[in-house]
DNA sequence: AAATACCCTTAATATATATTAAGGGTTCAG
DNA sequence: CTGAACCCTTAATATATATTAAGGGTATTT
């Protein structure tokens, strides 16, 4: 239990961040999230498997995303440094995911399982209201990005994102931000050229 | 106490549908939900206004939307019998909304307030877990809807909006539709004909 | 260091979707 | 009952975005 306390330390903060947390619940997150390194291009989820774990992204970043028929990737997600990502559906139905989780960067990540958050629901009741503050924050950024593509041109979905995730955008190859906005990297190449001559 | 109480029956079978209820539970939850009925066109939250409700609707039909500065109006999502609606961002940091949410038909809501809400959550946990389900439902609709939008063509997005919501489409008039769904009414119309013709 | 895979850009052409305009059909409020 | 809103469709034209193909640049692996 001394190894590798300091990275629990940024989930125990960003846990805190809602509720402060008591001795016994620190102690229980503690026991309760896994450490795992990741390798770049490393994979924690491949589509057809359960997702088993809800996890907590330390350091590095990963992508979810979905292969369609025609073997093109869409990014429904990235998860960077104090994020959470899972496949929820395929967490709680314990049903074959469709998705792929991969790590883009080498990272490490603290996972629970489902039934060790199920017992954490169960005997530390303010977990539930942190998680559905967590997802709750999830839902409103994944509703701010439906508006953004039924109302916004790819150029505004772009500037968007650049404005939104500073970070992000500046650590990502452009074909996995123009995945992610739902365009070609063909023409999101294109609208960096307009965007560029209207400075 | 008992007028109404037939309309809270509803509510209450939705609640216990994940986990059952003690009588406690459902006198509060009869106790803190208040009836309304709004007409057609009558509107529950205006853009600029605080969303003091979480709104359950029990019969009838809402579309929550916004507007852009060229006057177009964008709708996020509906909410008919059985779901719920609200703007949690504004809910919750109780900051003005920037949507509207309008009745598409008569209906019959019930509502509870943020204070009654918190105090629900400090003294019966148990509807911690259940209001985490429910955004953790929507949340995965939600993200199925990101994946449509990023992947599939307009026609695709239709033809599975028309599966996914079925006695909703058949309710809604197709500029309401087209607004969900990102295209224009004019474009819808086409991919309906052309729809029609592949029979 | 070479080889391979990945990444970014450009441009020509093709397709999906928007815009504008017009007409007829329905519903709803006065 | 009647006008005013709304709704649906069609078609011509315009715009946004995809596809294909090609070349050069950068990492990563061998």
């Amino acid at each position: 239990m001394q190894e590798g306390i300091k990275n629990k330390e940024l989930l125990l903060a960003h846990m805190s961040s809602a509720f402060s947390l008591t001795g016994d619940e620190i102690e229980v997150l503690i026991s309760l999230f896994a450490e795992r390194q990741v390798k770049r291009r490393g994979f924690i989820l491949h589509q057809g498997d359960i997702c088993r774990h809800f996890t907590f992204v330390v350091s590095g970043c990963f992508k979810m995303y979905t292969i369609d028929r025609g073997g093109k990737e869409f990014n429904l997600e990235f998860a960077a440094e104090n994020e959470w990502i899972s496949d929820l559906n395929s967490f709680y139905a314990e049903k074959p995911t469709t998705v792929y989780i991969e790590a883009i960067e080498p990272s490490v990540i603290l996972q629970i399982t489902r039934q060790d958050l199920i017992y954490l629901y169960g005997n530390y009741p303010k977990f539930n209201s942190t998680f559905r503050i967590i997802i709750e924050r999830k839902y409103m950024e994944l509703q701010n990005r439906v508006l953004q593509n039924i109302s916004a041109t790819a150029e505004e979905r772009y500037s968007n994102f650049l404005h939104q995730f500073p970070t992000l955008a500046a650590r990502l190859p452009n074909t996995q931000i123009a995945s992610y906005l739902g365009i070609t990297s063909e023409f999101l190449s294109k609208v960096r050229k307009d965007l560029a001559h209207k400075r």
